[in-house]
DNA sequence: ATATAAATATCCCAAATTGGGATATTTAAG
DNA sequence: CTTAAATATCCCAATTTGGGATATTTATAT
């Protein structure tokens, strides 16, 4: 889960980005240090929030073979 | 989630489809019903599986602006 | 260097979600 | 129409989740 340094690229607190996913910021710290990981949707709205791909979010993009 | 697709184009059964995840036959039901979603490490599974990306398997292709 | 504030991580817990076994229902063959 | 294969649903224990509160770490100002 590449959330933070997605976060840091934006200059933005867990707070802020909190607020905007309409959630915790003790949540997405939890993402970040990987004790707790979001269900698909959240994964959706975080992955439309820093404009990226989920394979991406979730650090699959060295992964060779998805094409479709 | 469209592993229902993916798996009738590949003409398997969601009993052998379950039995190469490691998993069994309700729990795929389950998923392409949508009365439950797979956490992550199981999504990474099946995108796998079905050589695809994370944003196809749950319907996120049509997004025009994921490009990282 | 130290007080203060901002940012991040952790604790506890109730609620929600999950997967599995068993079983029912639907669909396809014979 | 019967049987078998495929798929969906029920029940339930166990795991996982998010939130509030709080502790800890990190940055800033004096």
């Amino acid at each position: 889960m590449k959330i933070k340094e997605l976060r840091k690229s934006k200059h933005i607190s867990q707070q802020k980005m909190a607020m905007d996913l309409n959630t915790n910021q003790n949540t997405i710290s939890r993402y970040e240090t990987g004790v707790r990981e979001p269900g698909i949707s959240e994964l959706i709205r975080i992955a439309d929030y820093f404009e990226v791909s989920i394979d991406y979010l979730v650090g699959r993009t060295d992964n060779p073979k998805f094409y479709k």
